[in-house]
DNA sequence: CTACCTTATGAGAGTTACTATCATTTCAGG
DNA sequence: CCTGAAATGATAGTAACTCTCATAAGGTAG
């Protein structure tokens, strides 16, 4: 191939090396094909079987990709951006105001093509059962994660009794808007959910 | 289908009916010996079939009683009591106070033997990521059902949003305190939540 | 370039939760 | 007692996993 210079092509700037590009390749490759297969048959409808087989792998493989068939809904890969940039917020906002921040932050460097995907993605998830309980699951993680973050940054201890309450009130309403926004609304998603934190912020007034 | 009078023996005053009463008692000891099954060997360590086997019913007698392993541990009788004790409240009381009140009855009236086995399954449920996700599953209808009662208690539509997101809230509280309870802290759980729920209403000071 | 080692993959068998179907039994009312 | 309905049990089948082991491919050192 090469000659002398290099083994790795420039270790410290790119080089996912060409074993990781394949790997992401056929991860890819199976959720892509899920998706479009949930969408045409139903996400009961599809066996992990058909996925294996279109995206060209074996069942094992797929497994070893994702644990369980609704992983491959539920990966998310948007909430460590979010909190790169909750943390990034300015350190004098309340927790509130700083979460708005950092929400409009990564839907605005959200590409569009993959914002469409994760439109189909929740409208997914929301009309499975299955799916909505996995979802779910990750409550009481999230809930821990968002008491860390909050906690750090107003200085506290993450298991300080008003940081739970407050970033379980937090999550629920983001759950809430998750559950109660409707597509055909016109409004978008983030726009409401940012609609109910600012409700929130003001003290839930009726 | 009948004549006149009444096919049913009572039909206001008692008669269960021998059938009914041995599906009762079917019930209960699938219930029961699943739950001593859980404690001893574990939730997964445990199939449905040594369930069955026990109570002594087949396999299929056990999935007619309850559809799935989950709903053996999940199967709640306590929400329709609250649902009672919070319109039950006094109308003047805003919707936080009411649901205080309503929990206050509701415990109060529970038999110690039975918080026995509300406290055993709640922990189990606690400590099986399966029975956690199912348990939040519920968490779209209970908030389409708190939704519906708090909007009837104040005036206003179930879809409104102010209203939602005070659900929402309310249910991220419940939720979050389920989940950050301690069985070792010594309070007892409900005395916890009614003191979130008063920060609630406090306006969640930090 | 070869030898080697790590890692991804595929194939097979096995477990378990659940579904569907049908025959048999058990209960309730005439 | 008899007759229809409902509960039960047995059986077969599906599909999501899990485990194990052999093979192939990628990267590394000599």
């Amino acid at each position: 191939m090469s000659s002398e210079v290099a083994t790795q092509p420039e270790p410290g700037t790119a080089g996912p090396g060409l074993r990781e590009r394949k790997k992401a390749r056929t991860r890819a490759a199976i959720r892509q094909h899920a998706m479009r297969l949930f969408h045409e048959q139903g996400y009961d409808a599809t066996t992990v079987e058909q996925i294996a087989a279109a995206a060209e792998v074996s069942p094992s493989t797929f497994f070893r990709y994702f644990p369980a068939k609704e992983d491959v809904v539920l990966a998310d890969d948007l909430d460590p951006p979010l909190i790169a940039a909750f943390q990034a917020q300015p350190s004098e906002l309340p927790p509130i105001a700083a979460l708005r921040g950092a929400m409009r932050t990564v839907i605005d460097a959200l590409p569009p093509e993959e914002w469409a995907q994760e439109r189909a993605r929740i409208a997914l998830i929301r009309s499975v059962p299955e799916l909505r309980a996995r979802m779910m699951e990750g409550f009481a993680t999230q809930l821990q994660l968002a008491a860390e973050i909050v906690a750090e940054r107003v200085g506290r201890r993450p298991d300080d009794f008003e940081i739970r309450v407050l970033t379980g009130a937090l999550l629920g309403i983001v759950l809430a808007t998750w559950f109660s926004w409707s597509e055909e609304s016109g409004t978008d998603y983030y726009t409401v959910l940012d609609a109910a934190l600012a409700h929130l912020e003001a003290g839930l007034p009726l």
